[in-house]
RNA sequence: UCCCCGAUAGCUCAAUUGGUAGAGCGGGCGGCUGUUAACCGCCAGGUCGUAGGUUCGAGCCCUACUCGGGGAGCCA
């Protein structure tokens, strides 16, 4: 049976012909001696309209009733129709149920995130998260063709490992038989020794992160593909990631701008990262953080969010006053459905408007030797239309390998990515510290074991060379992307702090 | 860990300022041959998060707790 199904995606190379699709019902809508069917295949979706008459009564009636994530063979001529989702249609002339889905929970009209997150094994099926992952697959693809292209050799790196790459205070600690171990925070160390042995490498997969973040950008678990190559230097690798990068928006916007346009995204912007990125050293960025661009740039800002909240106030009073006089029923429940889009917009405008001075005062305020903070990193990326290197962080600000840039002490040659249009950060990367005696000198400076590091300090004494990389998160570049507002949706099953629903 | 907001029908939300709980969607029944979150009529559906308190009277006020959302710190 199964080989005997045509897939909805392929619908167009039928058109006129008699085909078969299996597939579960994702709207229906029964109009006397008249059906229409949308049915999602995993591959798309199509609608199928049944004619009664077409097909036997009692099958009519079946189908008629068929409650939403039913699931069905449907047999029928591929008609091409604008009106129809999709672009084609399919005019039955059987059907056979194989489950009657009674009382499916989640329903056309909207719902709440703790709801949705609650009943992730059937939410996958949406329209929304199906979108998120068939960009999630091509943007994994092209993360690995872009490497792979590139001379870099994948290695797999442990996901038990006995040290830190980064803040000891954010590792997952595991019982290893008795033994104290603890859940890879990246694959970084590692790699190290691979791109001594292979020259480029990169790792891909899970990386764990214990730390007590409940905001939109933070997963305890996520997704890091970290490139690593040996003889390379700051803008060396500068170079591989805005490369990497427009690699890979370029893949998603040819393999998936039906789905970046049914999510919302911002395709024109996203057709303008090319290389080359804007690239601000940090103390530049700390200057524009305190200069009067930047508090012009947020008051202009404030503006245009008090003009919003504005006008959305001036609507609900309209349509307050619009339920208080003699309408319809069905009027009154459009307006009150509108009121709760308003309201709901109304108070995440009064947030950023709250928000604003903080973030400005915060900007004026930054002192040189801070790391940049959330709000910093979302007024450089808002005032830039591609990402931002931001290098030469303070070397107190960033993790022990990092290298100390030669001509200022204080500083390390390492750097982020900011993603436009106030996303933030997606990319950290650095050249690493190859002196064995400047690496030594910050471990015990860090006050870690020098036991523990000994492989790695190895590495400075047997051939060592300038060596460099990053790590990119794959659900906060899929947010970027698809104009997702919270990264939990950019993966199947997120694990947020303190919650692991399924 | 800190700050703010919330919890009312299966779901999303109302309840005119403390006076007998309403609507849409979803479900059930009926109608409709071109629907697009279809539409029209009828029906069922509630110990207002939990525990106290104030009051003649609490969904609404107070206290504590539980759960959730947003933000901060930190990070990819």
């Amino acid at each position: 049976m199964l080989k005997d199904l045509t897939r909805i995606s392929s619908l167009k190379d039928n058109i006129d012909k008699t085909v078969t699709i299996g597939g579960w019902v994702y709207h229906s809508r029964p109009s006397g001696k008249l059906i229409f069917i949308v049915v999602r295949d995993g591959s798309g979706l199509c609608q199928c309209v049944i004619e009664k008459g077409k097909i036997s009564d009692d099958l009519f009636e079946q189908l008629k009733k068929l409650g939403t994530e039913s699931s069905l063979t449907i047999t029928g001529t591929v008609k091409k129709d604008d009106r129809s989702v999709g672009g084609y249609e399919l005019v039955v002339t059987d059907a056979k149920v194989i489950c009657e889905s009674v009382d499916y929970p989640i329903t056309p009209k909207s719902h709440g995130i703790d709801f949705l997150l609650k009943n992730r094994h059937l939410h996958l099926r949406s329209q929304r998260q199906w979108c998120i992952g068939k960009v999630r697959h091509t943007l994994v693809n092209a993360i690995r063709q872009f490497f792979n292209d590139n001379g870099f050799t994948l290695i797999d790196t442990p996901i038990f490992t006995g040290i830190a790459g980064e803040e000891a205070g954010s590792l997952f600690n595991v019982d290893y038989f008795g033994m104290p171990a603890c859940l890879t925070q990246t694959g970084q160390l590692h790699l190290e020794c691979a791109a001594l042995s292979f020259g480029r490498v990169y790792c891909f997969g899970p990386t764990f992160r214990a730390e007590k973040s409940k905001t939109r950008r933070h997963l305890t678990e996520f997704w890091m593909v970290e490139p690593e190559v040996a003889f390379v230097d700051l803008p060396g690798i500068l170079e591989i990631a805005e490369n990497f990068v427009s690699f890979i928006v370029k893949e998603v916007l040819e393999k998936n701008e039906p789905e970046l346009k049914t999510l919302g995204a911002d395709i024109e912007s996203l057709k303008k990262i090319t290389p080359p990125f804007y690239r601000l050293t940090y103390t530049q960025a700390s200057e524009i953080l305190k200069s009067q661009k930047t508090q012009d740039f947020l008051a202009a800002q404030l503006n245009e969010f008090k003009a919003q909240k504005e006008q959305i106030e001036k609507k609900i009073s309209e349509l307050e006053n619009e339920a208080k006089g003699q309408i319809k029923q069905w009027r009154q429940d459009k307006i009150a459905a509108e009121l709760i889009d308003l309201r709901s917009d109304l108070a995440e405008i009064e947030t950023k408007i709250e928000n604003n001075p903080k973030h400005a005062k915060l900007a004026s305020e930054f002192e040189w030797g801070k790391d940049l903070g959330g709000s910093d990193e979302t007024i450089i990326s808002l005032m830039h239309d591609k990402p931002v290197f931001v290098t030469h962080y303070p070397r107190e600000a960033k993790a022990f390998y990092m290298k100390q840039d030669p001509e200022n002490p204080k500083v390390v040659q390492n750097f982020d990515m900011l993603a436009p249009a106030g996303f933030g950060e997606v990319i950290g990367g650095s050249i690493r510290e190859d002196s064995y005696d400047k690496l030594l000198a910050k471990i015990n400076e860090q006050g870690y074991k020098v036991e523990n590091y000994q492989w790695y300090l190895d590495l400075r004494k047997y051939g060592s060379v300038p060596h460099g990389g990053f790590g990119l998160g794959v659900e906060r570049t899929l947010a970027w992307l698809t104009g997702e507002k919270h990264i939990r949706q950019c993966i199947a099953f997120p694990r947020m702090m303190d919650k692991i629903l399924i």
